[in-house]
DNA sequence: CATGAAAATCGCCACGC
DNA sequence: GCGTGGCGATTTTCATG
């Protein structure tokens, strides 16, 4: 991927609904060149999707968490993200090194539904959770250096 | 907020390039009145923008990990997120309850790139570190249940 | 707030280089 | 791969109920 596909990734990261013409404009290319070479970029998965973000306090969910997560039984089957993945409220799964296996990245209502969430996680996948609770959120989501 | 305000927003927040057509359609509305809706969202500020995710591992930051950092001075100044706000490597930056003071969220190229970064940080903020390196990501950014 | 229609803009494809 | 041209679709605005 060369100079002209990192600036179309990065103007696209910054603004996911530019248009071809303006992201043709400032890529000094034509419009069909862009087009071309964003659809290659969707296809070979350099472009995973487009998304709108939106203010999580806004729409009912202020409160944000990190659970970080242990199992009980250290020789059990690591399939907890598929174990986990109808939860909806938790919005990451990542696998770490470390004293703990997973964090997740959860959001929600109130402090009670974050206790709900933890004794449905504990259920869940017979695991033992520390959770951290997020203050503020400086930023988040910022577009990577392309 | 009401119902079709949620479901344009949980449409978008899928799909971030949506056509108004498409919208318009899955909201049984009129275009125009769909338009009207999603101007006022973004100005209400329920919707903050739009952006293209892209595989950070294809664009060149294989590595990403979680920093959590606690000030060797506790009565320090906050204003460690502005101090950090130059450091592109640093997708998110959390405040948060518990025995640390911020969670970083950070994208790199390499082991090497992330020694670098986490001696930038501590110098820039007077601050002591403790990563966790990401093993893998079984889904990050999942759409908020609205 | 919603609608429908008009005007401007855009997405998309075919073609030639 | 890139540019040009053109048509149909989409976006955007506006007048109206």
């Amino acid at each position: 991927m060369e100079e002209i596909d990192r600036r179309i990734v990065s103007l696209l990261s910054r603004n996911g609904r530019m248009s071809f013409t303006e992201l043709a404009r400032q890529a000094g290319l034509s419009v069909s060149a862009v087009h071309q070479r964003v659809r290659r970029l969707e296809t070979d998965g350099v472009i995973t999707g487009y998304v709108a973000l939106c203010d999580p306090v806004v729409i009912g969910l202020p409160l944000t968490a990190f659970v970080s997560i242990k199992p009980f039984d250290p020789a059990a089957p690591d399939d907890l993200p598929e174990r986990l993945a109808g939860v909806t409220a938790i919005e990451a799964c990542h696998s770490v090194a470390g004293d703990e296996s997973y964090i997740l990245k959860v959001r929600v209502a109130s402090p009670s539904a974050l206790e709900d969430l933890l004794q449905q996680i504990r259920t869940i996948a017979n695991v033992s959770t520390r959770t951290t609770v997020v203050l503020s959120t400086a930023y988040e989501n910022r577009p990577p250096e392309i």
